[in-house]
RNA sequence: GGCCCAUUGGUCAAGCGGUUAAGACACCGCCCUUUCACGGCGGUAACGGGAGUUCGAUUCUCCCAUGGGUCACCA
């Protein structure tokens, strides 16, 4: 048999048979309905939240079904691989909640028994199995060139008919074993293709997410060894998720267009094919087309974007699992302590089409978690993003951390806490008037509704001279404030207000604008009773004559 | 261009032949209120178009349009 022949030439140092892989990797004793997921990133370096998307969708489909989660390299393109990029992806998700139960965990190293999980260390596997294809004629070497490929192509696109190497156009895919050794002997360089069965006819396809669909078969003679010996990303994924036993492949629905050549694959294979879930994208409008969202274009594309926003990292996975199942948000609504690790992703309530990325949603989800905390939750969040991103705030913030926990605890511990920051690098504008060194520079001051900064001052320099620093609460601060403004001719209650507006110089929300506005500049703070307490009763006299000044 | 996928308000989306076509975010009002908030109530706003099937289509079929994906020795 001289293809037998000509695979023993093409790779003379595999002596292994498919079958004794095979045989290695056994099936694992799992659940019956238990799902093997992988995540399986080529390591460029770059954490797309695409990424993220797609491991998260993993990740739950097999927790939840107590099955196994695992990462598998795919460095088969040794042009693009950077270096660091493997710890680099299992931190960050890791510090999303996503751990592998299986497979690669540094350079060198994996855990469980379906390694290597790196592809490029797989090299014998995928050869044994493409051995085993040639000796059998299911797959040829192609000496085409480069250049007879580009030129084949251009002339396919000229005559408008479909561009490839396939059937009649796959000029080496007839050639004689014998004739090939004579050509390998030569040392002409070559990749091996697989010899396509497909005739064109239509096969139907149920996929996890999308549904029933159908499409013509493959009837292409791809490439599955590159000249480099490794494989191409079809070969090896056929080979790999069936050697490692995966039940599900969630991805990107980027990879729906190649369904053909894989199922093909996996029936000359003779192997079993895992079922699919292809994930849409998340998308950005771009003026009024929707797009990808582009790693060059959109900062949010990265991961590292979050982190640096100061997005805390359980609302990022929250607001994608909005996206993943939209009654995860009625579920949340529903059961505020659980853990997001309760909700039961299911893949057919998945949308179909992709889903714009609504920063100001996101921004929602995170000031809901986030007002949910405690101030001393908060507070370490915050300086631990600090720490990193914002220097000088978080020296500031060691300093004051009693004060600045007492300001993050503003109406906590109710049922309704204010939802004032979706992420950390908010809280800087939203707290600097706690310091001098901030105060002091700045030059807007906001003023309450119908209130000039004439009459603020008015207010400020009567109420200067009546100021008590060590009222017991806040209700007796206020009513204190309250004594004040009836005194000055300010309206404690509205309907009268209402009725008799000519009798008042104004509401007394009015002056208690005045007094937030001397001491912080804004007109929107959480409550003063609590800020002029941890201002102090120096710093408060002092800038109720700094304002007067102004 | 071929093939594939998608199409309900500004956004995310329920809906699975008969609904006043949910809900959330955003926006706008009003109310509550001892400041700021929180909250409550309400409002604007949608089935891409055309043919069928049917007593009846947002729901089923076909065509078209639009958007997206893919056509590598990249994944």
């Amino acid at each position: 048999m001289t293809s037998e022949k000509l695979a023993n030439i093409i790779f003379k140092d595999i002596t292994k048979t498919p079958q004794d892989y095979i045989n290695q990797y056994k099936k694992r004793a799992l659940k019956e309905n238990a799902h093997v997921t992988r995540y399986a990133p080529s390591p460029t370096g770059f954490q797309h939240i695409g990424g993220i998307f797609a491991a998260l969708v993993s990740e739950r489909m097999a927790s939840l079904s107590d099955g196994v989660f695992f990462l598998r390299i795919e460095d088969t393109d040794q042009k693009r691989e950077v270096e660091g990029a493997i710890k680099d992806t299992i931190d960050t998700m890791h510090k999303y909640g996503i751990d592998f139960s299986e497979g690669q965990e540094t350079d060198t190293d994996y855990k469980g028994n379906y390694g290597p999980y790196k592809q490029s260390e797989r090299k014998e596997i995928y050869q044994t199995f493409a051995k085993d294809l040639i000796r059998q004629g299911k797959a040829y070497p192609c000496f085409a060139t480069p250049e007879e490929l580009e030129a084949l192509r251009n002339s396919q696109i000229e005559q408008k008919i479909t561009p490839g190497y396939y059937g009649e156009y796959a000029t080496y895919r007839n050639l004689n074993p014998e004739e090939a050794i004579k050509k390998i002997e030569e040392g002409i360089p070559y990749i091996i293709r697989l010899k396509s069965q497909g005739k064109g006819e239509r096969i139907n396809f149920v996929d996890l997410i999308k549904g029933e669909t159908s499409f013509p078969e493959n009837n292409q003679d791809i490439v599955i060894i590159k000249q480099d010996g490794l494989p191409t990303y079809h070969f090896a994924h056929a080979v790999d998720d069936a050697l490692m036993g995966t039940t599900l492949v969630t991805r990107g629905e980027e990879w729906l267009s190649s369904l053909p050549i894989h199922i093909e694959l996996f029936k000359i294979l003779e192997l079993k094919r895992p079922e699919y879930a292809h994930i849409p994208t998340i998308m950005k409008l771009e003026g009024k087309s929707k797009r990808k969202l582009s790693k060059r274009k959109d900062a949010e594309s990265a991961v590292t974007y979050y982190d640096e926003e100061g997005y805390p990292i359980v609302c990022v996975i929250e607001y994608l699992l909005n996206i993943i199942n939209s009654n995860f948000e009625t579920w949340r609504e529903e059961n505020k302590d659980k853990d997001y690790h309760e909700f039961q992703v299911a893949l057919n309530k998945m949308s179909k089409s992709g889903a714009l990325f609504d920063i100001v949603k996101l921004d929602d989800v995170s000031r809901e978690i986030i007002s949910r905390m405690s101030g001393d939750e908060m507070f370490a969040l915050y300086i631990e993003w600090a720490k990193i991103y914002d220097p000088q705030m978080y020296e500031l913030a060691i300093k004051n951390e009693a004060g600045l926990k007492k300001f993050f605890s503003i109406d906590k511990n109710t049922a309704k806490p204010r939802k004032d920051f979706a992420k950390w690098s908010e809280v800087k504008e939203k707290i600097v008037y706690l310091f001098d060194e901030f105060f002091d520079k700045e030059t807007n001051i906001e003023l309450p509704k119908g209130v000039t900064l004439e009459q603020a001052k008015e207010i400020i320099k009567e109420y200067q001279k009546i100021y008590v620093h060590s009222h017991n609460s806040q209700e007796e601060w206020f009513n204190h404030l309250k004594e004040f403004a009836i005194n000055i001719g300010y309206c404690a209650n509205k309907k009268e207000f209402k009725n008799n507006t000519e009798k008042y110089k104004g509401m007394i929300q009015d002056v208690a604008g005045a007094v937030r506005v001397a001491l912080t500049h804004r007109t929107n703070t959480p409550d003063l009773f609590v800020i002029m307490q941890i201002l102090g009763e120096q710093k408060v006299l002092e800038r109720f004559t700094k304002f007067i000044n102004k």
